[in-house]
DNA sequence: ACAACACATTTGTACGACAAATGACAAGCT
DNA sequence: AGCTTGTCATTTGTCGTACAAATGTGTTGT
């Protein structure tokens, strides 16, 4: 729980990750009373001021709870914000266990074949022009930085051109299952332009408006990236 | 933007409250520069320190952002947290506009029949004895607000049955299609309890472990009550 | 034994002061 | 003139203190 080693970022921002990723990583565990704001502060050396921004936005995770006189506690796990993205990210922060990673790719075979499908349906011009350009980058990616910067802009795209919003904000799932993909496969990763064609074929797909084909093709991208993860996780 | 009448809230959730839905229901537009903080907090009766303690927790669910010098703006919208259990509720706060109604739908039409073949295939016995409670309160409710509780509860139960804590939390988009639906078809819910025979199926399907059958039926409730949601908005 | 009350502790709210960042503008140099 | 540099003013960021409100706990009186 000690300060870590000072970023950038503002001093509310540093506690809210150290705290944030206490609770979730495990350290602090549900139940646990953290102790008093003033203790806490001078434990962190920071003023209550911001560690009491910091609370609140704990608190609006849903990671902890505060009542006057008791303190606070940590609540339990069903009442966090597992879909934000902080929350997502500290978890990743270690590596995330096994099953952990499959849930991540099973709300990627729930949201994205009905994503794709939408887009499908529904894509505007630009929209399509903006995976046109994501699914060029990615041609024209020579190292794997490139090819995840773009990936990621590619999916992105795609659920903006569902044109729901809601959709589009399970992006910070997406992201981070594509985030551990890229680590856990690294080592497998000699031709890591492997699922190019699987991306241009939703991308045509949606192209063409053809939902099911899309969806298809989608369903198919996602099996071979969960193939290809267990295929790195067993040379790990 | 002015101070609503007092809750029995704390001062800075009345606050996050307030500009929340001020940002949320347009009133306050992306792009738009906010009052300094000074200024802002005087026009609230608030401190400073509260209205912080609220902003921080405004920009956590990416309403807004906050640089030094240049003051606080609101965000665009495709940086919401469209998820965010808050924003939905400001969202819907007054009545929602029929597109975004639309949305929560094809969200219910994409997580629920998915979640149900989870559940069909992991359920494990507690977790089914907690839906097989909430659709015995549905049977037994005899007024809409306890079948409202119910129907929800029964939503809830099915998610938590899916063991993918993922999934769980969009149980926040569910709550809003459910109550929302609650709302748009209250003219014709003589008989509230049309759709018992639809959880009865989902039930018995999860159940029996057949994922299959308990994915359409799912669908079919869902069409449903979309069906019925239409009826209702034709005659208001 | 029980109820009412006082107390102590902890969060909630307010205020004032200063630090840090940064946009804006003015001065000065080429 | 045009560009650079530096000062300045404004706004958020951080801190410390003080007091209010709530509430668990113990105590006291009957």
């Amino acid at each position: 729980m000690a300060l870590k080693a000072g970023t950038t970022k503002n001093l509310h921002a540093q506690v809210i990750e150290d705290i944030g990723e206490s609770i979730v990583s495990g350290v602090l565990r549900p139940g646990d009373a953290l102790p008093g704001e003033a203790q806490l502060a001078i434990q962190m050396s920071v003023s209550r001021t911001v560690l009491r921004e910091a609370l609140k936005v704990l608190a609006s995770k849903g990671l902890i709870e505060t009542r006057q006189k008791t303190g606070m506690r940590v609540r339990d796990a069903r009442f966090w914000n597992h879909l934000d993205a902080d929350v997502l990210t500290w978890r990743c922060a270690a590596m995330p266990t096994e099953d952990f990673v499959e849930k991540l790719v099973e709300m990627r075979e729930i949201i994205e074949p009905a994503a794709v499908m939408a887009a499908a349906r529904r894509r505007e011009p630009a929209q399509l022009e903006a995976i046109a350009e994501a699914l060029e980058a990615m041609e024209d990616a020579t190292d794997l930085d490139a090819w995840a910067e773009a990936d990621l802009r590619f999916h992105e795209s795609v659920l903006a051109a569902t044109n729901n919003e809601l959709l589009s904000s399970l992006f910070a799932v997406i992201e981070t299952a594509l985030a551990t993909f890229f680590v856990m496969s690294a080592r497998t990763a000699k031709n890591f332009k492997y699922s190019l064609p699987h991306h241009r074929a939703v991308y045509e797909a949606i192209r063409r408006r053809r939902p099911n084909e899309a969806a298809a093709a989608m369903h198919t991208m996602i099996a071979d990236s969960r193939a290809n993860m267990r295929k790195g996780k067993r040379r790990a």
